[in-house]
DNA sequence: GCATGATCATGC
DNA sequence: GCATGATCATGC
């Protein structure tokens, strides 16, 4: 099939347009379905099948003469059957040489992507919780352009980026850098390196992308049609950094106890998980709003902790995150893992409170933090094999006096993470791979991370 | 007195 | 029923 050429924009938005609603088994005429192993099945089919040119790796945009770039993106639902983006949209590979002579304008992320044209389509899972690519949707067509605002806070993490290579620290690159545009590693190992021009040291492969928050935002104004409830402009954003504005924001409160802001602000203090919740949208000025609302908490992936300092300043508990899913850390490298890739790309907002000498918690302070890659890359990663390696070899039960122990990872074995119970009791059980039953445990943020955090 | 195994309370 | 934020509690 020839390629057809498209004149204008619009003839082609309306061509691609027509692809709203239809199967992928629709458009497919290369059977490219049945073959199991290409990646990117999505988008292969979609440019060789529904527009009839083959796939390249061209530093130009697909439709070159419109400089419009195709890209497939996946949806999936969560947990409250809410439509959000399953990955970040990766776009194309960071030439390190290359791009330290660019500026914003003609750099390779400008070149090729500034107008996208997004096939978002819901990704579902068979039996076998492989992509079901003959059930797989395309859900909705659009032609997406950052909005001035926004492109405001991209061009900034475009210097980030751009800075990092000019300074020969193309290797100390991170997600957490970034608000918008991200450099995420990209290869099939973290053995795929490529050189950098200000030092010898080999950098990892990494490619721009538009991170996952942001994509969710945008999954949820086009898609669910949803009205998020945004507390700053991004014109702010780019200005004074989102620490600043949500330090400013919060900083009147800093003082008082929780039943103090709670007063103020003439919210009810529930007593269990939505307390905070419920405090923090009452600060921020839109009190009854579940956070999950807020815009700036989605597209940058912000996540709030509580942390609880006692009267002398000290820390009485670790924190505690969700519980671990063993069958995973046994079989997922550290490179694929959901434990690297939530600490890469998660801002955590802590919410710090003090008790005072009567006990009551007051609120001291915030602190917007990202692990650090080096914390990453060291403690994180090698909690994460030294997990895997007990897991694989057979994780040793042992009953004290004080309940049963084990030798996963230990606050002794690691500075920065550990392995504990969470559960119901004791006999709140999950199977480990080697088919023991174990109490149900979670992961653990050192407190030595946090008090030199909150100091 | 602290590390670490245990468990409560809530909300979805 | 279960995940999760929060905290308890005791043997070493």
């Amino acid at each position: 099939m020839q390629p057809f050429v498209y004149e204008t924009e619009k003839e082609l938005i309306t061509y691609a347009k027509e692809a709203e609603g239809k199967y992928l088994f629709e458009i497919d005429k290369n059977d490219t379905l049945s073959n199991k192993n290409i990646k990117g099945k999505v988008g292969h089919i979609i440019e060789e099948s529904y527009f009839g040119y083959s796939k390249n790796s061209k530093a130009e945009a697909d439709f070159a003469d419109l400089n419009i770039e195709l890209k497939a993106t996946g949806i999936i639902k969560d947990k409250k059957q809410q439509f959000k983006a399953k990955e970040r949209l990766v776009l194309n590979i960071i030439n390190y040489e290359k791009e330290a002579a660019a500026d914003f304008f003609s750099s390779s992320y400008w070149k090729k992507n500034q107008k996208l044209l997004l096939f978002f389509y819901e990704y579902t899972q068979d039996d076998n919780k492989k992509m079901d690519a003959y059930s797989t949707q395309i859900v909705k067509v659009d032609l997406f352009q950052f909005p001035e605002e926004d492109l405001k806070v991209v061009k900034q993490d475009w210097e980030i980026i751009h800075n990092k290579i000019l300074d020969g620290e193309a290797h100390l690159l991170s997600e957490g850098d970034t608000m918008i545009l991200g450099a995420c590693t990209k290869g099939s190992s973290a053995k795929t390196v490529r050189t950098q021009p200000f030092s010898e040291i080999p950098a990892k492969q990494r490619a721009y992308s538009i991170k996952q928050g942001y994509m969710s935002t945008l999954v949820r104004k086009l898609i669910s049609e949803e009205h998020l409830i945004s507390i700053t402009s991004s014109k702010e954003i780019a200005e004074k950094s989102i620490e600043t504005v949500l330090y400013n924001k919060f900083s009147p409160y800093f003082g008082m106890s929780d039943k103090e802001i709670a007063a103020k602000e003439d919210i009810q203090l529930s007593s269990g998980k939505a307390r905070v919740a419920n405090l923090i949208s009452a600060m921020l000025g839109i009190k009854g709003t579940n956070l999950s609302q807020i815009e700036e908490f989605e597209k940058y992936n912000i996540k709030f902790k509580t942390i609880t300092m006692e009267a002398d300043g000290s820390l009485n508990e670790h924190m505690s995150f969700e519980n671990i899913n063993f069958e995973e850390y046994a079989t997922v490298p550290w490179e694929d893992s959901s434990l690297k890739e939530k600490f890469e790309t998660t801002k955590w907002l802590f919410i710090i409170f003090q008790k005072n000498d009567r006990g009551e918690k007051v609120f001291k302070n915030i602190k917007l933090w990202n692990m650090p890659e080096e914390t990453i890359e060291n403690e994180l990663k090698s909690f994460y094999l030294q997990t895997q390696k007990v897991l694989n070899t057979g994780v040793i039960l042992t009953k004290t006096a004080r309940g049963v122990k084990n030798n996963l990872p230990s606050a002794q074995d690691n500075p920065v993470c550990h392995i504990r119970p969470k559960a119901k009791n004791a006999e709140d059980k999950v199977k480990l791979p080697d088919g023991q039953w174990i109490t149900k445990q979670c992961f653990w943020l050192d407190k030595k991370v946090l008090y030199k955090l909150i100091l």
